[in-house]
DNA sequence: CTCCAGGTTCCGG
DNA sequence: CCGGAACATGGA
């Protein structure tokens, strides 16, 4: 067909493709046939993997090489980690699952509007701002919208958020949004700074708080050592390194997750994060 | 109908 | 510094 001269083929190696769309580091990536379809910034692509060989839009290679992070050594960050049963469990789940490089401010503005929100309602809220107020862009699998930039959040109205279905998070989102559209905050400039510092000034915004500003780094900033702790990633670290024991403070799992997991201590979060989430351990909930 | 979701912010002790 | 509560919305 048509169609399938505008495929080219690519070799990856040690590569999952539908683990890294769908482990929860981004939302708007949507099934179509066989592969994927979505945004990688303003760049639509459709995305198949077989095996070893994975099938994209002809003249997007580059992009989705670096847009999947092809290049990190996977092999290397596995070595890097601690051994224990655990973390053992989960790499062996998540073999192959990279953390993408994400544009820095759809990322963070994807998280602000994650608190309180299930990894499909976030997906939900994205793609409703995105078809809302993002730019139409056209593929192989059909149509899909890039993230509305912070400056075209910046000219809505709350309202116009919350019909997106975001509640109370239509706030924080304008909030970030008006600053970031006013040079308040400036994201290249954090892309600079230190880890402490950019995770300072990532906490200006409102909105976002330490787990938000976390996701932001890791996803956002190719910071590999940032290491979000949420409701998921805490019960893991406390039943799998604290004995299940009650009341462990903040403090004590900042501390422990701080030097335990090494330097790409963030693949291994979201290696916890996704093999407790779809194998469904959920501890203190019946079913 | 009730409960809860990749949290943040504000408040009182 | 710490624990609690409010905060919107939708799906189970």
């Amino acid at each position: 067909m048509e169609e399938e001269r505008a495929l080219v083929e690519m070799g990856v190696e040690d590569f999952d493709l539908a683990g890294t769309l769908s482990c929860g580091q981004v939302f708007h990536w949507e099934r179509r046939g066989a592969g994927w379809v979505g945004a990688m910034g303003d760049s639509a692509v459709y995305l198949e993997q077989k095996e070893a060989k994975l099938f994209l839009s002809a003249g997007e290679e580059d992009r989705v090489r670096n847009y999947l992070s092809l290049d990190h050594p996977w092999q290397t960050i596995r070595e890097s980690f601690p051994s224990d049963p655990a973390l053992d469990l989960a790499v062996e789940f998540c073999g192959g699952m990279r953390i993408i490089r994400q544009p820095s401010w759809e990322c963070l503005a994807t998280f602000i509007t994650s608190s309180l929100k299930r990894v499909e309602q976030i997906g939900k809220i994205s793609l409703r701002l995105r078809r809302s107020f993002g730019e139409r862009l056209e593929c192989i699998g059909g149509e899909v919208f890039s993230y509305p930039r912070a400056e075209k959040i910046a000219g809505l109205r709350e309202e116009d958020l919350r019909a997106c279905g975001l509640g109370f998070r239509a706030k924080s989102l304008l909030g970030s949004a008006r600053m970031i559209a006013e040079g308040q905050v400036d994201l290249v400039k954090v892309r600079a700074m230190d880890d402490e510092g950019a995770m300072e000034e990532l906490r200006r915004l409102p909105g976002v708080g330490e787990k938000v500003a976390n996701c932001g780094l890791l996803f956002g900033f190719e910071r590999l050592g940032a290491f979000p702790i949420d409701v998921w990633i805490e019960r893991v670290l406390i039943e799998g390194y604290f004995s299940g024991e009650s009341g462990v403070s903040r403090e004590r799992l900042r501390e422990f997750t701080r030097d335990y997991f090494g330097r790409f201590g963030g693949y291994a979060q979201q290696y916890l994060f996704h093999h407790a989430r779809t194998t469904g351990v959920r501890i203190g909930r019946q079913g």
